[in-house]
DNA sequence: GTAATTGCAAACGGTTTGCGATCTC
DNA sequence: GAGATCGCAAACCGTTTGCAATTAC
């Protein structure tokens, strides 16, 4: 089961990489299909499994939402405002997050955490109208 | 809009506070069925909606699984055994984790957040027989 | 050469919804 | 009696999958 870089493997990576802002599956196989007009959702979504099995990338789960993808498998935990449909990283290692949680006695070992901040996001870019809409816009 | 003290909803809400464990939408169905029969899917995820609304339950929403539901709205945070399908509450309240966040630049106002943390249980229910696949035995 | 991967289209599973009938207040 | 809620069944939507053809190594 050795992994081969694919065509549609490299691109699909690459239009990830190269997005200002964390793409749905969705968003990626539009943005793909630019450049290689066959691509089909099956192939995205079998991608997007397999880089995340070799961890170069992230998943973000949202409740109540589509997954985005994250091309720095590093960060932990997002900031998502509804209201703009924009999305953050944030600063948060999981040895703070363990100390964090009080001793629960069902514990035995942490693997992995999923953390989804939700609030409302500074207008600082959208009064300047730089940023309301600035996904669709660019898939557009 | 004034919400009205239905059977089915009075029901649900009983069945959620009932279980020893945080149930799924299905599950939920299946075991309010016993004494409502002809209780529709539809109608539980309506109640539920509403119930959480008026916050009144909480929605846990864990990375690809069925959502569940607690009967207890102040829990903030949830640990999952995937081995076992088991899944605890933890202590953790809003404040002492936003302090935790680096202060970022964009963030404005906190007003919710999902923690859910991944990892392994102790045994030591499970060695004695009694937590393996108890959600199913309880529901046959 | 061969095993991984693809495109296609159909299926999946949890959840939502439109409808006319039925309840709660 | 008005409007919230119901049961039913079909639709929804993000994601997965079976299959024969193609491609990377």
């Amino acid at each position: 089961m050795k992994s081969r870089l694919t065509q549609q493997r490299k691109l699909i990576l690459d239009v990830i990489q190269a997005a200002c802002y964390h793409p749905t599956a969705e968003q990626i196989h539009q943005l793909a299909q630019k450049s290689m007009p066959n691509l089909s959702v099956g192939t995205v979504y079998r991608n997007l499994d397999v880089l995340r099995d070799e961890k170069r990338i992230k998943r973000i789960d949202i409740p109540g939402e589509p997954a985005r993808f994250d091309a720095d498998p590093s960060h932990k935990a997002y900031f998502v405002c509804r209201d703009k449909g924009s999305i953050y990283d944030l600063d948060l290692d999981a040895a703070t997050l363990s100390k964090l949680l009080k001793d629960h006695p069902a514990i035995q070992r942490i693997d992995d955490f999923s953390l989804v901040v939700f609030g409302t996001a500074k207008d600082t870019m959208t009064e300047r109208g730089m940023r309301k809409g600035r996904v669709n816009q660019f898939l557009n």
